[in-house]
DNA sequence: GATGAATGAGTATTCATTCAT
DNA sequence: AATGAATGAATACTCATTCAT
């Protein structure tokens, strides 16, 4: 009978699973308390409201989602294929995890703005990594010299995010991660035939 | 189509100022009515509801949006210089109405999942208008053949979207219209080098 | 059908009975929109807060209750019959309305340290009505020329009132108006005996 | 009767303060508990409920009041120097006890109905030693015989305990215990010259 | 005796929408 | 057509008290 994990990450998954299933603002606490298995009170003993679940959801969550593709993409050699590892796990992670897809493509975004930018805050991380990359490119003489590396990193988060939106409003579908290659081989060649 | 009535179109325009001013959460209907000069009720007789002011908001606007960009490129003959008119006019729409910047890229977005859906609906037109040219550019030969026309669509508008999203979360403090270029060299030609 | 009491008084009066039936902690805001016939909501058209009610039921009851006896005092010639008519007229209007002097004897002075603040400021209007009274007595001879005005006031104030809380404690058993002239007595002579 | 436990004294001690400081409402058992250096749960070892710490405060203080003021009046001969020196302690003990002061004059007042019934409980021992002073000044003829002696006690009572709050409430600004000369000239003499 | 994590009941306020005038 | 007063549903958070250790 006893649960050993620990509230703080019970009430988390808690959050994940009633807003994937409710949306964004029928996600009630007294529902996330329930589905946690734990009183409305315990809540606060973890989380100073309802805005600092949703922040630490995004936190934990995506803190994790970097450290796994930071380990994968240390070992790659070059930006292109470190690249290609970053948006394969990107949409294997998602795919693995429809809740938390839903969660943070569709109905965290419905959150107010103050809400956004200290998300944004923890986005800041992932967005690092993309401009790591971009620069690795450009060291290695991979990806061009004139390279502007926000645009770039624009380009590469836009699509992959877009691409990741459009298969959770398509109900997920198709296989996100078998895009992995295409969406990969777009940003680095563009649409244009080579020898434009 | 259009709503001819004079306090149709100004109870749209209140609306977009009264939500850049205040926030997508903080605009309510009252509000509106007072900036647009009319009694609170009188908003029902040109609405079904607030849901119906929003989309019809975007509905104008974006209607608006896709047929001045449907002019500018029906006269270019390359799909690159569509694909530049469509990112430029993009671009220059948006810095040319700070508010509407604020309520479509921002706002908006914080809407419930069933009017963003709706908003979806409207956004179609300009995603059919971006596919029409990655069609053309793989006709004319200067797209490649083996180009997923979904993905493209996908990396452009999200790239483009990124783009200005960044820039209006960034209190546009630089000139978006300038970007154009670099955004669509990017997108036709990806970040690797043209030989790769 | 119609009812042409305004509603703000209608509200007030409202709060006066269930505050005294409920006591101070159970008079809930959907309790006096029901007791006064109108909608929870519409109480926040005529206050701007729950403490709003209950201030502006002060200043309302107070307001009224310092007028009455203001008039009623104008017309004695001394100071020891102002006096002696200020302590009729309170407990006559106390003793009139069961409801009121509940609240403000007993319910009103649970409210937290700002409201009582506020409830005060109110009461020194009536604070001032007996130190005008103290003043006239200095000047006509009546009263000792040594007195000290805010000590006399204190002391009369504070004896009015505890013996208003003490009969309304006891359920308004016995009749408080009946207790006027020996209060005023006390007031005026004292305990001792004349000639000490 | 008095709980001899030190961690009971404790408790009191460390609940005066804390609503001195924070407040009534704000004087929460948690916080009782931080001052006086024990668990939340000691707390209920020693006391029932959180009322009975409020009431337990009012007994233990308000005994060693009376207890003190009885052991000074017992040696005087009249009953004038027994008021006088009921007045005197009464002002002089409050001023000794900011914290006390605060608590017992203002904050205990906010607590409900049923707890203020309590502790009127408590103040009937100080009522009647009023009241057998003023038994004793009739005895003596130095009071009228016609004195009603609930009248007197509730003058006697409410002069001292509105002047005590006039001083709380002007934040203990001035010396309280230089007023009672001039509080017991005027409860033996009244308002009124000799004559009169 | 002592602890402190867990409990769960209870309520003021906002705002989209209506409808009598 | 236009008004705007009235409606009423819906929800996060606090804190006194308990009880397993």
């Amino acid at each position: 009978m006893k649960n050993n994990k620990p509230k703080y990450m019970q009430i988390i998954d808690a959050a994940v699973v009633i807003i994937a299933q409710n949306g964004y603002h029928q996600a009630q606490v007294s529902k996330i308390a329930k589905q946690a298995g734990v009183a409305d009170g315990t809540i606060y003993l973890y989380f100073k409201n309802k805005e600092d679940i949703l922040v630490s959801l995004f936190q934990e969550k995506m803190g994790t989602f970097i450290e796994k593709i930071e380990e994968e993409i240390a070992g790659k050699p070059s930006a292109a294929e470190k690249l290609l590892t970053l948006i394969e796990k990107h949409f294997e992670l998602l795919a693995a995890d429809h809740h938390l897809a839903i969660v943070t493509q569709l109905e965290l975004r419905q959150s107010n703005l103050e809400l956004r930018i200290r998300i944004n805050e923890v986005l800041k991380g992932y967005l690092k990594l993309i401009e790591s990359i971009i620069h690795t490119g450009k060291e290695t003489g991979e990806f061009r010299q004139d390279l502007d590396v926000r645009l770039a990193r624009q380009m590469i988060f836009g699509s992959i995010d877009e691409t990741a939106t459009t298969w959770v409003m398509n109900d997920q579908k198709y296989d996100l991660a078998a895009l992995a290659k295409s969406v990969h081989t777009l940003l680095v060649k563009g649409c244009g035939t080579a020898h434009l």
